[in-house]
DNA sequence: AGCCAGGATGCGC
DNA sequence: GCGCATCATGGC
C-alpha cells in the first residue's frame, strides 16, 4: 500500500519516545503493529509504503494512526516564532503524535518511569512474545507479577497488575473518559498505581490524542527551565500549567518537538 | 563502578 | 506546598 503524506517525517514520528513498539530493521524500514496487524514501513518522500498480511486493514487506518489528515501550518507557525523550536522544527519537519490505543499507551507509559527507551523497547518485545501479542488488561489481570517481573518490569510488576485487574473488571471505563474534560480525564489517570502527574499527561497525550496535555519530564524541565525561565529552578507542576497556558491546544505537539529535538542535541 | 533513565510513592517538614 | 530516599533493571 502506498500513501501520500504530506508534512510527515516517519523516523522521527517513530523514534520520538511517544511509542515503543517499532523496530528499525538494518534496511532502514520499521517492523510493528499497527490496527491489529503486523506491517512494516518505509518512506520514500512524500510516499508511506505500507507492507502488511491480510486483513481489514486500510488507508484510512493509517492516516489515522499518524495523523496524516491534519494540517500542521498552524503548529509550524508557532515552532517558527520561537529559536529553541524553530531548531527542532528545522531538524524534525512532519513529526507527528500518534493516535495509540489507550491501554497500551497507559501500560507503556507505567513501565516508562524511572526507565530508558531502549530497555522498555525491551520489556515491549518480552511482553509480545510471551503473550504472542501485546497483552490486553485481562491478560495482565490473569498473570502473576512475578512473571511480569520476570519480563522485566521490575518494581512496576504490581502496578500494571493492579491496573490490568481494574480495567478487566470495568471494561468500558478509559472509553468514558473520551469524553471527560481535560482536569476530569487527567484526576482519573491519576489514580492508577504507578501514574503521577508525567505520566498521566503522556497517557493523556498518546493514548488520547488529547493535545492540550503537556507532559513534563527531565528533558522538558531541563529545556524550559533554560529557555523560558531564565535558568532558574521552577517546579515541574509551574512548567506544566506554563506549557499548557503559553501553546494551548497545540500544547502536545510543542512538547514533542522540544522533547525529540532535545534529546538529539539539536536544542541546546 | 557508578550514574542515569520520558518518575512515582511515601515520608517528614 | 517542598525535599528526599527508595524502588528493579540494564545500558553506557
Amino acid at each position: 500500500m502506498r500513501i501520500a503524506c504530506t508534512d510527515f517525517d516517519l523516523a522521527a514520528t517513530l523514534e520520538s519516545g511517544q511509542v515503543f513498539g517499532f523496530e528499525k530493521l538494518a534496511d532502514g524500514r520499521f517492523e510493528g503493529t499497527l490496527a491489529g496487524h503486523r506491517v512494516r514501513l518505509a518512506q520514500s518522500g512524500d510516499q508511506l509504503h505500507v507492507e502488511n498480511g491480510k486483513g481489514p486493514f486500510s488507508e484510512k487506518d493509517v492516516r489515522d494512526y499518524f495523523d496524516l489528515d491534519r494540517d500542521l501550518k498552524p503548529l509550524f507557525g508557532i515552532l517558527e516564532s520561537e529559536k529553541p523550536l524553530a531548531a527542532s522544527l528545522g531538524a524534525f519537519r512532519g513529526l507527528r503524535l500518534i493516535r495509540q490505543d489507550p491501554w497500551q499507551a497507559l501500560a507503556c507509559f507505567i513501565l516508562s518511569s524511572n526507565n530508558n527507551v531502549k530497555r522498555i523497547q525491551h520489556i515491549f518485545r518480552n511482553l509480545e512474545a510471551h503473550y504472542s501479542r501485546f497483552p490486553s488488561a485481562a491478560d495482565v489481570a490473569r498473570t502473576h507479577e512475578r512473571t511480569l517481573r520476570q519480563l522485566g518490569l521490575g518494581y512496576r510488576a504490581p502496578f500494571l497488575s493492579r491496573t490490568g485487574t481494574f480495567l478487566a473488571s470495568n471494561p468500558f471505563y478509559l472509553d468514558a473518559m473520551r469524553s471527560c474534560a481535560y482536569d476530569e480525564a487527567r484526576s482519573r489517570a491519576l489514580a492508577f498505581p504507578g501514574i503521577g502527574p508525567k505520566v498521566a499527561d503522556c497517557v493523556l497525550l498518546y493514548g488520547f490524542h488529547r493535545l492540550d496535555a503537556f507532559p513534563v519530564d527531565v528533558w522538558i524541565l531541563r529545556a524550559m527551565r533554560k529557555h523560558y525561565f531564565g535558568g532558574r529552578r521552577v517546579s515541574e507542576s509551574r512548567v506544566h500549567a506554563y506549557g499548557r497556558k503559553r501553546w494551548g491546544a497545540l500544547a502536545g505537539y510543542v512538547q514533542q518537538y522540544l522533547f525529540h529535538g532535545s534529546r538529539n542535541g539539536v536544542i541546546y
